[in-house]
DNA sequence: CAGTCATATGACCGACGGTCATATAGTAAT
DNA sequence: ATTACTATATGACCGTCGGTCATATGACTG
């Protein structure tokens, strides 16, 4: 976490690093973003910035909050569309409004692609922590699609869990792939660069599959 | 690739210099694992690595090559213990193998492990081409279990291929997970740490989800 | 004015990946 | 044995990085 003195700073030039650092790690894995470039590009001191961070995880952590917070706000501030869906509904619902979110923060999103698809980070206990919220909110609805009987109850839920989880993650870096856009290009450019009403096709036919795997089974037994 | 230079030099200290470096980088992930370290460990100079190998990346990329033809030597040499296999069984199979290429290949299987699916190297086109490498394969044997009716063909080859691909992937990180072994812990001690026999029902109940969900609507239109 | 405290600063550190002019050793021709 | 040529070996050196720290600046208090 930042420190109180970086709380304490005049907003504008609070922000402006923070802006600075968003189009840095957006454009560039982790590594290879550098402190050196930001502060020089911010026109603060080296030593300064080390006053508002402890080091450069605590910055980039930091900026994957303010995503992860901002995709929070987007999802309690979008209300369903229907009153009572099931779990395979819901996922096609949670995927519409994903994305919205990458039309609307195009660079966040960015950033956020590369945190999490991209495979540019290090192995890291609290950015693993972070990688994993979204996958705690797909473990949990998951869990009621199996308490709901959406799910085959003979199924090991962590199995369940896993599957659901890893193909909701992939997906979006299968997109770019199916849709003929570069991963590249989608770092660039962000979703935009990508005709969304197909992806959202081929996202249902992918919720069909796995509703046929994950509740097949029921009737066989 | 290694320039010729290096394939010219006495067997003993080529082999040391791989020795060190596969130790480097199955320890390490690639940012962290330092050429200087291993260069002051085998006792060349700085410079004489650069004559052998174009960059970090270049001695990475062939350790990779290294290790995928290692396996590819015992999938060779592995016969099939049934003649006939559908696509599901053939699966199964292949996650024999892998087990057994990393119980006999610990420190390989670590570096590989590493690479694949620790998120710990980077950005870069010619290393997800060595990481795809498997995934063409899945995806060869994947078109493969259309042709010949194991899945469903009114399903989009492509994403049929994307969830037999990640799923088969992500589960070599999901299983330390279920078996209670931390990703930590595997990546230093290796796959032996972990119960292969359950690890091997687990993916068998994957692949049964796999079976209903590809193949499942079938029945159905 | 002095004293205290938060904040700002950039020279400095060790380590990194990578380069290059120079040194050394091996080979072939005279 | 001497020369000439080539392949290989070497480590000081470069720019850059993340991170530190002694020191300077300013703002507020008595």
């Amino acid at each position: 976490m930042p420190s109180q003195t970086f709380f304490n700073l005049p907003k504008p030039k609070r922000e402006a690093l923070i802006k600075v650092a968003i189009d840095e790690f957006s454009t560039l894995d982790y590594n290879s973003a550098s402190i050196s470039r930001i502060v020089r590009e911010t026109g603060i001191a080296k030593g300064s910035f080390y006053q508002y961070f402890q080091d450069k995880k605590d910055l980039y952590l930091y900026l994957l909050k303010l995503i992860s917070e901002a995709k929070l706000a987007l999802l309690q501030q979008t209300s369903a569309p229907k009153a009572k869906m099931d779990f395979y509904e819901y996922l096609s619902w949670l995927f519409d409004i994903s994305i919205y979110f990458d039309k609307t923060h195009p660079v966040l999103s960015r950033l956020a692609y590369r945190a999490f698809y991209g495979n540019s980070s290090f192995q890291d206990l609290e950015i693993d922590e972070i990688k994993q919220a979204s996958s705690k909110f797909i473990h949990q609805i998951t869990l009621e699609g199996i308490n709901s009987g959406d799910i085959n109850p003979k199924i090991d839920p962590d199995l369940a869990v896993f599957v659901v989880d890893t193909l909701i993650n992939a997906f979006n870096s299968y997109i770019p792939r199916k849709v003929g856009t570069s991963t590249d290009t989608l770092a660039e450019k962000g979703s935009s660069s990508f005709n969304t009403e197909s992806a959202k096709d081929t996202f249902d036919e992918l919720i069909q599959i796995l509703k046929f795997g994950l509740l097949g089974q029921q009737s066989d037994r």
